[in-house]
RNA sequence: CGAGCAAGCCGAGCGAUCGCGCAGACAGCUUCGAAAGGACGUCUGUGAGGAAAGUCCGGGCUCCACAGGGCAAGGAUAACGGGUAACGCCCGCCGAAGGCGACUUCAGGACAAGUGCAACAGAGAUAUACCGCCUCCGGAAACGGAGGUAAGGGUGGAAAGGUGAGGUAAGAGCUCACCCGAUGGCGUGGAAGCGCCCAUCGCUGUAAACUCUAUCCGGAGCAACACCGUGGUGGAAGCAUAUGGCUGGCCCGGCCGCUUCCGGGAGGUGGCUGGAGUAUAUCGGCAACGGUAUACCAAGAUAGAUGAUCGUUCAAGACAGAACCCGGCUUACAGACUUACUCGUAAG
RNA sequence: GCGCCUGUAGUGUAAUGGAUAACACGUCGCCCUCCGGAGGCGAAGAGUGUGGGUUCGAGUCCCGCCAGGCGUG
């Protein structure tokens, strides 16, 4: 069983955001790029501008959940950044799960590429 | 029953599956290791708030400076008595303002120590005389001149205590009665204060203007600080033996070579939660609060742990997330409950 | 997390507690020009982030909030 570590360091985020694949929804934002490692990095954001410590913090476990379902079906090897936007907290668990598994793949990132049209 | 006022309390509950942080245990299983043991895993326990928020006050704790102390500056507070570790907080009480009332609000010391300010309006803003009133002189009169006065008019937030009577040429605390205010005296109360058929005085407002009086305050903050470990301990310039620097101002005292620029400057562990602690009972106190006894241990993360799905009940859940810890204040908030009291209506 | 700072027209700045909050640029209208620019003339645009308090009177003084910004390992 793999083990997916977190990015903490800031420069990497800004490697990430300036040279990484994007693909955005009104639900959340993505950044991906190639590691070279065995596992998974993943990465939560959710700026200021979302709302105050509660908005913020419920987003960034929507996400964490959303990614860990759903982590069986996504290749390995990469650096994944979710950054979340406002209907990451007011849309329904469904449809944020909906949108994250059509993001990754069009960025190419499910194991299955045919099983990830939903 | 309706309207209101005050205080207190709660702020979704229960169950199932998957998942996360911390603590403890581990017979066995997987893996690393020679072993001790570690990791994964399994089990058990536990896991955000009344405001965790704003960072506005007060402390604990840590370091810096200190033998220690004085002065100045700056800041804070402000009726009185109590509570507290302390407070700018709380309780009680006094005064003032508001409300029919329950009750609420108040930076509530001193402008009668000194200085300043008071635009515009108004004759005049802390001292005055525009219109007036009165007397005398001149004049036929209109009016003019000299003087007295501050009752009336007008302006203003404020015009020099208020009302009435006497008095007068007209008037005026000029005199008297009552009222208001200040100071002193006496009585009363623990005190602020309250009262008096006592005496003297009549003094504009503003101190959230300077200021004065009384009391308090060394500075910085867990990104403090300590330890392990890594790197480095190099270069240039300047001042220098009581000069200079530190003691964030000065002096006595104390300590030391000092200052500036450039270069270098992974990380980890502790601090980290048992405390002015919580609950219950009882005693003292009007109350805030305090004493005693018994029981209990209730987050400790480090990119930062509480989510997803389903069922069900109330009847649809607001404001909102610990980051060293406490006591308060302020601000945000869907609603639910309890108790005391007031006013109105009806009934008795 | 901690420690601080600032809020005035669209923008940048003024205003000793005292009348209707001033100036410049910008905007709009008119003149000039074949048209535009430049120039000239004129006008509109704020109630001082917000809620209270002190005062006769507050942009200014005091208190509570709100928004924005800065520093710090």
């Amino acid at each position: 069983m793999k083990a997916t570590q977190s990015l903490k360091n800031n420069r990497d985020f800004r490697y990430l955001y300036r040279k990484g694949k994007t693909a955005v929804s009104p639900y959340m934002a993505v950044y991906c790029r190639k590691n070279r490692l065995a596992c998974n990095r993943l990465g939560l954001t959710a700026s200021v501008k979302l709302g105050n410590a509660v908005k913020r913090n419920r987003a960034r476990r929507r996400l964490r959940e959303v990614y860990r379902t759903n982590e069986a079906r996504l290749a390995s090897g990469y650096d994944i950044i979710l950054v979340a936007r406002a209907r990451t907290i007011t849309g329904d668990y469904a449809s944020i799960q909906r949108s994250f598994l059509r993001l990754m793949d069009k960025l190419g990132l499910l194991r299955d590429s045919e099983g990830g049209a939903l």
